[in-house]
DNA sequence: CGTTATGTTCGATG
DNA sequence: GCATCGAACATAAC
């Protein structure tokens, strides 16, 4: 689920309920989550501080300490950060209790991803090299387009790595390409300045779009536009635009979907309007 | 039982 | 050396 809109959300979650409030007791469920720090070290950091902000970058959720530094969570593919008021939700990995409710859980069901603490986050994003995030003013189009390179590697290969742009998975890939009308295969050597443009449009208006209604968690597509190939996006699903079957296509042991009289090649064909 | 799942990393390949 | 590809990781559901 965590892509940059279900990020955004839990970052939200983690402002309303987690800044400004004692911690008042930090449970580490499972300490393979962390990411290296032993667990009697994260709660013994964590415990009695004080979260004082939020940052996201990308699908990076940052919470930043009183004491200073800053806590990081990545959600990998099935996690979230949830709140609750009794019992902590199923798969809780990791959770913070302040003096009275609601309490925040880490929740994460395959264990890729993971939680710890860092110091500097321009310094954790250059190490990782985690581009510009996909929604930062800062980040005009032609920076974007110099991200994208020119290389031969697919344009769908290209949004989702995180170097290029942070914050695009395998969905929102396949919804950006969708509403740009582009077909995932496409080398991005094979893009001119206007399918570079209509790309980058198609991202800031597929992700403004998502967080603003609030996309994420279970059944998140009902709240996306009726015309979004997210909505119906699956096996055996239909174009919700043209009614045209869905071709699937496989990178890296994921499934694409696209429709395949909307979505143009521009080596083959002319634009589509 | 095999397949698939919204991510990242690391080693292999071209 | 660089760009790109594919397996591995952990767990549940169909």
């Amino acid at each position: 689920m965590p892509e940059l809109p279900d990020v955004e959300l839990f970052r939200r979650i983690f402002e309303e309920h987690g800044l400004g409030r004692p911690v008042a007791g930090v449970e580490v469920a499972d300490p393979r989550i962390l990411e290296d720090v032993e667990p009697h070290r994260f709660i013994a950091e964590l415990t009695g501080d004080r979260f004082r902000a939020t940052r996201r970058h990308g699908k990076n959720l940052f919470a930043a300490r009183a004491k200073g530094g800053h806590l990081h969570m990545h959600f990998g593919m099935t996690g979230a950060l949830e709140w609750f008021a009794d019992e902590p939700p199923p798969y809780t990995r990791v959770l913070w209790r302040f003096r009275e409710p609601p309490h925040l859980a880490y929740v994460n069901v395959r264990m890729l991803g993971g939680v710890g603490l860092v110091d500097d986050i321009e310094a954790f994003l250059a190490e990782r090299r985690i581009g510009p995030d996909a929604l930062d003013p800062a980040l005009d189009f032609e920076a974007f387009s110099a991200a994208l390179g020119s290389g031969r590697r697919p344009v769908k290969a290209a949004l989702v790595d995180q170097g290029v742009v942070a914050g695009i998975g395998n969905v929102y890939a396949d919804e950006i390409l969708f509403q740009a009308g582009l077909r995932p295969e496409v080398p991005v050597s094979a893009l001119d300045e206007d399918w570079r443009r209509r790309l980058f449009a198609a991202m800031r208006e597929v992700l403004a779009e998502a967080v603003r209604r609030g996309a994420a968690a279970e059944r998140f597509t009902e709240r996306l536009p009726e015309t979004w190939l997210t909505r119906v996006r699956g096996p055996g699903a239909a174009c919700p635009r043209c009614g045209t079957p869905l071709a699937t296509v496989k990178m890296s042991a994921r499934t694409g979907y696209y429709c395949p009289r909307c979505q143009v090649d521009p080596r083959r064909e002319e634009a589509a309007g």
